[in-house]
DNA sequence: GTCTATAGACGGATAGAC
DNA sequence: GTCTATCCGTCTATAGAC
């Protein structure tokens, strides 16, 4: 195991007291203190927080895909891959203790007031869509009659409202909702 | 028009930056200002800026009801009434410049910290939920075959999932999905 | 890289005079 | 109700010594 370098530390500290305390309620003294590093050294690798943050997103993204990979990697049918999306949220929310998806949660608490954060969500979730098309696409390929384009989205929403209810009823009663869902959806 | 008291100009001023800016991000220095009220004032309204979380989320609770209430008034019809609800929630996101949902925003803010808030909107999202399905069982009433409560849930999480979605967005296009969802699962 | 010190602004909250 | 002054803490960020 190849040792951890001062900055990924720092970096894997900050996203997780980012991700669980909010990031505006982390302060860098924290981040430091946890990291167990000097001032000094983090203002060497970062010139902000805010750019913390932009390394904290990017990680986040990799990780998000990455993870999603090696969860279906077994899984080549497309039904079952997209059924597989859902099982990774859905895992995803339980090993957070139901913390919620890290782009909605940074948006939410950001609103507008840092336009590269607000772009980088949105293309994010535009990524999240255009792989869940690209699966209804091959689903639907030797079927008929199916409206792909809506498909696609009925299966974005259902997945990011799962999430959302997810992280206030701290359950994951609603995934089985968005799995039967599927079910109808692509028979 | 009556006169707007002190302490509901209070209420109004800090729910509108609680919901802008993020209610971390906003100051009671701010509050006072745009008000327009002495600080000794604010403290003798409320005991705390917890304190005036709360009044925040009451309010807005109340009014999400009553506007829903004044939005769908003409409408009768059980389907129409949820296609209502649809148009609702499209409004005020559209009004509020995709600024998002008041809980859902609060929730991704505080996360697990303050129980009180946690749980008022989860009651807040039960509350919608059960308007749904009160509405479904209605429309279910003279057909046959219909999953209730599977209808329910889905109706109930494409509308999450569009209000987030249209909040990162910023446009409705994720509404006309749920309209038609809705449409297809409501013959 | 480490440490301590500190700037300078702002946070929530309190007290006293009017 | 208004006003100003202030306490005490924390915030991000910088500077200097080792």
């Amino acid at each position: 195991m190849k040792k951890e370098k001062v900055q990924e530390r720092i970096i894997r500290v900050a996203s997780d007291l980012f991700y669980r305390q909010g990031f505006n309620s982390t302060g860098i003294n924290q981040i430091i203190a946890e990291a167990d590093i000097a001032i000094g050294s983090l203002y060497n690798h970062f010139t902000s927080k805010n750019d913390l943050l932009q390394a904290y997103l990017i990680k986040e993204e990799l990780e998000w895909f990455k993870g999603f990979e090696d969860h279906s990697a077994q899984i080549s049918e497309p039904k079952q891959k997209i059924l597989s999306l859902v099982d990774y949220r859905k895992k995803l929310q339980k090993s957070s203790k139901f913390a919620g998806c890290h782009f909605i949660k940074i948006i939410a608490e950001l609103g507008d007031s840092s336009p590269v954060v607000s772009d980088f969500a949105k293309k994010h979730k535009g990524r999240q869509k255009e792989m869940i098309r690209t699966l209804v696409s091959e689903y639907a390929e030797n079927k008929k009659n199916l409206n792909t384009d809506l498909i696609t989205e009925s299966i974005f929403l259902l997945i990011e409202g799962a999430v959302v209810t997810s992280t206030i009823d701290k359950n994951t009663n609603s995934f089985n909702a968005v799995q039967k869902m599927i079910e109808a959806q692509l028979p």
